[in-house]
DNA sequence: CGTGTGATTGACGCCTGTCAACGTCTGTGG
DNA sequence: CCACAGACGTTGACAGGCGTCAATCACACG
């Protein structure tokens, strides 16, 4: 159940310095089940459901999980998107809550489901690490105002501009320079609050401007200043 | 310097089950500034400016402190208000960062300034008062995640419906129940992500159905039941 | 008494949500 | 191999919620 010091390039990788992990012990480190294999979720797997009780936090090692709440009429609101060396899961863990959101996956994920005892043990144990947790939970807070303040004051067209934006700055480019990440218009509909045929609209306006490329479900941004002025940015 | 356990009120309050000091030895208590007296903040003071930086957090004792952001053009969307008990800053503290956020004194305040390096020792050496900072993050956060949810989904009758609800649930009535907050019309409006004359359309709505009183700036809820059901909250 | 801030009301029009119809694609089962 | 179902994407028509502008009123304060 050892972690292999040898493999040194998932060992380096749990202790670099952006890692929530950078400041356990070895022992600390040890206790989590990184020496595992892990799990494998395919496409469309719920990891668990707003309203559930959860036992521990999923580490995403590859793969793409939507985070959602489910609002009036079922209709989904998009959180956000966990990608790889994110945890999802925790906060339920922490406030010993149930989910308030969602997770389910939509590109095959491999992840580590790591029990809530072995996080609250770390949280109050290793002030360093507690520091960390508290930073990562500060940071999604203060992405969740700002898109309070944008979702309430912005237009459709500008908050739609302003998430193909983050879309392009979150996640990788495949070697055409098409958005990796692949999501129906419904989805996006969800992210930025409206209908799916106010997206559809919108894109197509996009791409009429020359401002984005669109090949199915692929979206290539072309015109990055153009968007950012749409989106209202300064 | 030190706080008098014989002013047991106080003690007793810094020290009871829900405060967030809880966790704190009597020694760690001392090392806070309790044993001071109280800043008092006039109706209107700025207490910090989104994008400064701030180098302690405010422990409110009395008053009511409104959080906002601003947004395009200036217009400002509140995020919360802050009453007695509530701590406030400490999120750009902890993350040590700008402010993402502006406080104002919308009802004249008693608070204590806490120096950050105060809090960032009792998070790294004690974990159970670090569990509790992280419990109250992770709150903030699920009601942050539910608000994007209803303000992207829900219609502005709806979202009136649900803050005056929400007042009604976080602060006090006065004798003749009637919300104590005291807020403008566009303070209102920059709650719910709107216009302050469709605020005042609204509320003259809600009066003439007989679900409100209005008698200037303060509101008396009359038909909760109504409320909850023009609120669309299940 | 003048000034300024906030509240109110009306007019107007655009953004955007809804409904409906149709096209496209994929996978499945006969 | 084809027919069909079902999910997803697209387009058009339409109405209404809500933002904006402007005028007026109410009230407090120096």
């Amino acid at each position: 159940m050892k972690i292999d010091h040898n493999d040194t390039s998932f060992y380096n990788f749990l202790t670099s310095p952006n890692s929530l992990f950078r400041h356990l012990t070895d022992e600390e480190l040890e206790s989590l089940p990184f020496g595992r294999a892990p799990e494998f979720h395919k496409r469309g797997t719920i990891l668990y459901n707003e309203g559930s009780r959860i036992s521990g936090f999923y580490w995403i090692q590859s793969g793409i999980i939507k985070i959602y709440k489910t609002g009036v009429d079922g209709k989904e609101q998009i959180i956000r998107f966990a990608k790889p060396c994110d945890i999802i899961g925790f906060r339920s863990v922490l406030s010993n809550e149930l989910a308030c959101t969602s997770a389910k996956v939509i590109e095959d994920s491999k992840n580590y489901f790591v029990p809530a005892e072995n996080l609250i043990f770390l949280v109050k144990n290793n002030g360093n690490f507690s520091m960390d947790i508290i930073r990562l939970t500060c940071k999604e807070l203060e992405e969740a105002n700002s898109y309070i303040t944008d979702i309430a004051q912005k237009t459709v067209r500008e908050r739609l501009a302003e998430i193909l934006i983050h879309l392009k700055n979150n996640f990788d480019l495949d070697k055409e320079n098409f958005l990796q990440i692949n999501l129906t218009r419904e989805e996006l509909a969800n992210m930025v609050g409206t209908a799916t045929e106010s997206v559809i609209r919108l894109l197509s306006e996009f791409k009429h401007d020359g401002i984005i490329e669109l090949h199915g479900r692929k979206i290539k941004i072309l015109d990055i200043k153009s968007l950012t002025r749409l989106a209202s940015i300064f």
